[in-house]
DNA sequence: TTGTATGCGTTATCAG
DNA sequence: CTGATAACGCATACAA
């Protein structure tokens, strides 16, 4: 900032004309005769002329901006998500700032109090597994941020969210290895105070209930870190593995935790026929070769930007409230790699 | 915005107090008394007052943000950049804005003008690798905007440079083929138009004079999109395919083109015994993972990350015009995975 | 110690 | 069609 000169002002002075006239020249007002307009064009083009956004922000009153909260950037699900909300985004002249929450809730608040300082326009957010306390979003949405949930969502905030079809997806993986034969299928999960948790475990218990197959209590875990830490990963399959039962299939329930499962088997050596990683990887490029060999249930995690995106876009620009609405993303795939 | 009504005129309205005396209380100036020092703070928390970031920005002529470009978010290697840059940023009340090329020049300089429209303090950019025309980047920076380069850098534009040791990283991976026994390593680069490429590119060729095995020309091949459009990966593989001296190795020159390889070499079912990719891939967690056998070369992305943006703030936050400077992190790993 | 006035760059309102 | 002026929210030089 400190580098562009160049404001309307200055136009405004070379050309021997007002401020507000360079401005509407500038806006292509219909009260300017073409022959300025021209004239302040060109002149702008040469000196380089860009408007401050700042001062225009300042103005209007709204930043042209939209703060997305997740809890990693560098998780290829979040990545691909922000991917598409930024697809959108751009094409309607926003500007996306992210942050990340790493799955502390106490990070989380911070990046909330500083995009919403009066600097963003909208909010999207996928709220963090360690988070349990929604009274400053809930705030934040009573005095009118426009706020789109998105995989992760809060049930009692009353506004749009983007999900994938997690219990399809649960309940398909599952099903899945059934068939395979498999009959004690251990899950590693989020915590169940997150919706897609329960809807995924869900899916994993009728999947079980169809087939009269029973659901041992011992093979399930839950851990509080997205798997973003292995050792919680770890803890949670070597319970599973000291168990009488031990589990011939594991349902992990994210990417991180599926990755999380992968290594463990790899460095204990433990040989296991087939594995159902739930996890919503979209780098099929990569999913595709890993070893052991994995299902994958691919959410569509770009497509779910996109949704979330313009769902906040439509939020900022219409000013009426809005009826709550949600929009389940259905085309949760089964990506299956046989065994090599 | 339009949900954040608070401002110091209110407070000061509240407390008939005049908005200089409220400004200056929430800036702890020296110059206030205790007692209305304390008397506006609890009224602020009360209101929950968060001062306006823009119209601080329109003043201060500075926005607290820096914007960072690079080809896509969703590229492991990069989002571990941006993770760094966030970390560092986020320590200094920095907002970090995102934006991509998507390896394409003209989105590249699009994002450029949107971004510096007045509205970022300095910039992190890695440049797409189509692009050959730096006049605007060089523009921005002769007109004073702090840049700092990351991994893909513009040598003639003087300024901070973060950049992995791409020499070494190659040399070693190819010296580490070539010690295996492999003698026709294949090289699938990145255009020659980027430092790096020329860099690893002379890694590799001195790996081979001090074997005194010869380069032949027919084993390498050049794509422009980084590996993102897989068709380039494979017409470029194909070529190398249909030498009558087949490659006994490859070294992938980025990420993508690597995990293109892996692709292609998984499509067709050739049967390499092993590979190297020159690859950031941090995410270790996966590519230890891999399927065929791949030995990786990690550069060190989150450190380069970390690193560019302390460069960057102390650009932004001194005055003085900085000498040139050029950081290259040298702690380029190889990593071995063993055939299995 | 506190208040008044001014300006940051832009746009909108109201005159001319 | 064009110009002067006020206003957005905040910070600061200058008064008091």
């Amino acid at each position: 900032m400190k580098f562009s000169a160049v404001t309307i002002k200055d136009i405004a002075r070379d050309l021997g004309l007002s401020t507000s006239t360079v401005s509407r020249a500038l806006r292509d007002s219909h009260e300017i005769s073409e022959a300025t307009k021209k004239l302040v064009l060109e002149h702008a083009q040469k000196v380089h002329f860009k408007p401050n956004r700042i001062a225009q922000s300042l103005k209007e009153k709204k930043s042209l901006s939209i703060g997305v909260i997740v809890c990693e950037i560098a998780n290829s699900y979040f990545s691909q998500i922000i991917n598409g909300i930024e697809s959108i985004a751009y094409n309607h002249g926003y500007t996306v700032i992210t942050a990340q929450s790493m799955e502390s809730a106490e990070r989380e608040l911070m990046n909330l109090e500083y995009l919403t300082s009066s600097s963003i326009d909208g909010l999207i957010i996928s709220v963090s597994t360690e988070t349990n306390n929604f009274s400053y979003l809930k705030k934040l949405h009573e005095r009118g941020l426009p706020i789109v949930f998105v995989d992760r969502v809060i049930e009692d905030i009353e506004t749009h969210k983007v999900i994938a079809d997690n219990y399809k997806g649960a309940y398909k993986a599952t099903k899945h290895l059934i068939e395979k034969g498999y009959k004690r299928i251990g899950l590693i999960s989020n915590n169940p105070s997150l919706s897609i948790s329960r809807e995924r475990f869900d899916g994993f218990k009728d999947a079980h209930i169809e087939a009269k197959i029973p659901i041992k209590e011992n093979l399930i875990e839950y851990i509080s870190h997205g798997g973003m830490i292995y050792e919680e990963v770890e803890a949670a399959l070597n319970k599973l593995y000291k168990n009488k039962v031990k589990p011939d299939a594991i349902l992990g329930g994210s990417d991180k935790i599926t990755t999380g499962c992968l290594r463990y088997l790899k460095n204990k050596k433990i040989k296991i026929p087939e594995q159902v990683g739930l996890i919503g990887f979209s780098n099929t490029d990569l999913t595709d070769l890993l070893y052991p060999p994995l299902t994958v249930i691919r959410q569509p995690a770009y497509e779910m930007g996109e949704a979330s995106a313009s769902l906040l876009l439509s939020l900022i620009e219409s000013k009426r409230p809005q009826t709550k609405f949600e929009k389940r993303i259905q085309s949760t795939e089964l990506i299956i790699r046989k065994s090599t």
